[in-house]
DNA sequence: CTCCTTCATCGACAGTCATCTATATGGCAC
DNA sequence: GTGCCATATAGATGACTGTCGATGAAGGAG
């Protein structure tokens, strides 16, 4: 008989962490969202313009406002408006929040 | 006038890399998958069978397969068979190239 | 051999997502 | 005020994804 289902050690991530962390991936989970903020972290954290994205992603204008809303929605963007102009720039603390996560000893446990 | 598009230093991320990162990200972006990983994570690199995380998780088991499946062609999981059981382990150097790519400087990069 | 168990695959279906065009908002120039 | 420009929002659409039930493949028990 094969040992099979042995209970393990350690309490299990809560539906609620584990819809948290899915969150957080489904954002960076596409290719635009993962070239703002490669765009952002070239920055070294100063504030870029709408304008920027629009010209280096070769999408309409609409989509590249879209991608930055969820990206702000999930706490990784601050936006800031001078005149018609928007800027952007990336929250440290959240990248380093981030980082934190994807550590495997922190995945073993809660969030 | 307001200052816009300045030019920004660094090499921007390739399509392909950041196609990559959009790969990885997705199968990290569905709360199954994530609880899967920390199942086998507190297991601490030891195999895990399939009944485990049918138990667990509250999913027909072709859909727990169908994830497995997916972490698995991601490169993050590793399968044995024994007889008709089959086992999990968790990839560890997948687990440190994943931690190592959401360093905010390495993205800042090529990948 | 036959039956049962475990797991993988297939096909279908509902829900979500990225993209576009069209439109709205709101500031600046004149 | 009017007109223009930058950005955000709304609605539509095609593609992809997670889920299931049904079925297939393969090994162990009797």
């Amino acid at each position: 008989m094969i040992a099979c289902c042995t209970p393990l050690a350690g309490s299990s991530l809560s539906d609620e962490d584990a819809a948290e962390l899915e969150r957080l991936f489904k954002v960076l989970a596409d290719r635009t969202r993962v070239k703002i903020l490669n765009i952002l972290l070239r920055a070294r954290g100063q504030a870029v313009c709408v304008c920027e994205f629009t010209d280096q992603l070769d999408l309409a204008q609409p989509t590249v406002s879209y991608h930055l809303k969820l990206l702000r929605e999930a706490g990784l963007l601050d936006r800031e408006k001078r005149g018609t102009f928007a800027y952007f720039r990336v929250r440290p603390e959240a990248m380093e929040r981030l980082h934190s996560l994807v550590e495997p000893a922190v995945l073993a446990e809660a969030v």
